[in-house]
DNA sequence: TTAAAAACAGGTATTTCTATCTGGTTTTTC
DNA sequence: GAAAAACCAGATAGAAATACCTGTTTTTAA
């Protein structure tokens, strides 16, 4: 008899997170070892973890407000550094063709749009464990249109764009057109240090000027649409 | 013995629809009997349906853009007209107060966030087909927040009708990043002429700094994601 | 065909942002 | 307990954005 697949599933949302459970009962072969409601914690769960499993499904819901939650992009990224043995297969409901393409370039061996058939889910974690990925038509189909176009893999790829707390903290705040002094107000910092902390920003993700933060904020999950 | 509640589940995400099957299917008293991915032809289903179901679980999930889909407020409203005897439990992930309200007051029995125990769902179906409606603390104190206010706030996707083709393609610019002196090399004309362009953008908008232009531009998809 | 709106362009002044340094303190991590 | 990372804060300087003006030309629409 062959070894069970050791699944962990990262979702923030409680029903979903019982119906893949349920899904995921069905199949003899796969055995969910690992679960957690939001990304923060993921790698600290992970480390406490006897069984450290071989695939983590990761759910790229946006975080609420606020809260300084990892977005799944941060996830991967995190999850990638301390345990790169695992794998790392997305679900989403984005079907837009940048999104994935991130994803695949921040190390994800997987992307999955929610709207699929369980028995694909099956499919996906099984190639995503044994071929090491999980490439399926769509997601296919939006890696070539986008590579073709641009240019720029630099920081994206590579290196591992992890925001601190504070960072992306200010990055909100960057995002509500607060200026760097009134930043400063709001946390009771000098404004000199808010500038220490957007240029680290800028620094880390390749932008240039605000705009590119606010877009980088939107396209990671950082602040809501 | 009692006799089942028939269910019906309108949830354009199959995975979430399987899990959701897969938890109802342990509840003995409570049968599904409908399920629709659309609220498109959810009134056509149901006329077609030998069984109504007494309540109707509905996603509020957000369309795909540029499709002209049934929003869940929309849904409820149709439903709500076609058969008044359904009633109507909303599945949303929005914990925002106006969301909630808004579709109180189109005539929903219910709502659920969808990060709750699957033992509250239980609850409210039956709360919901005995007593006729469910609303739990959240939803009650989202209610008396809003019911002494005022009226909500503008509403995104209208407006960017006011921006000039001129001031759009400018936006988008300097959503690129682009410098007004940049912009002007692109277009042709004189960096002044740009800034006179963002100024106005920013009249328009009511945005302080390029921050806000550009969630402007995100949130009335002026930019895409 | 006018009148209005949009696009164009410039001046001046101020604020904010961005780049590059320096160095200190606190917290986390091994 | 030492090292690393994060956080804090300042100086300086230049680039860019923002605010408030002034106009002219072109395009659009009533």
């Amino acid at each position: 008899m062959q070894k069970k697949i050791n699944i962990g599933l990262v979702e923030d949302q409680l029903l979903f997170r019982q119906g893949m459970k349920a899904i995921i009962s069905t199949w003899s072969d796969i055995e969910m070892v690992f679960e957690s409601a939001d990304g923060y914690t993921v790698i600290d769960k992970l480390k406490e973890c006897t069984i450290i499993p071989n695939v983590l499904l990761v759910d790229l819901s946006l975080p609420p407000l606020g809260k300084q939650e990892f977005s799944g992009v941060q996830v991967t990224d995190a999850v990638q550094q301390a345990f790169p043995e695992i794998k790392i297969l997305i679900l989403s409901v984005h079907t837009d063709e940048n999104f994935i393409v991130q994803l695949i370039e921040h190390g994800a061996h997987g992307y999955l749009i929610k709207d699929c058939d369980p028995q694909e889910v099956h499919e996906a974690i099984l190639s995503v464990h044994q071929k090491g990925s999980y490439i399926n038509e769509r997601t296919l189909k939006a890696l070539h249109n986008k590579m073709g176009k641009k240019e720029k893999p630099k920081v994206f790829g590579t290196s591992a764009i992890l925001l601190t707390k504070r960072e992306q903290e200010i990055l909100q705040l960057i995002c509500q057109q607060y200026t760097a002094e009134e930043i400063g107000e709001k946390l009771f910092i000098s404004a000199k240090t808010v500038d220490g902390h957007r240029n680290n920003l800028l620094q880390k993700t390749g932008a240039r000027n605000v705009a590119g933060l606010v877009v980088y904020a939107f396209k990671n999950n950082i602040v809501e649409i």
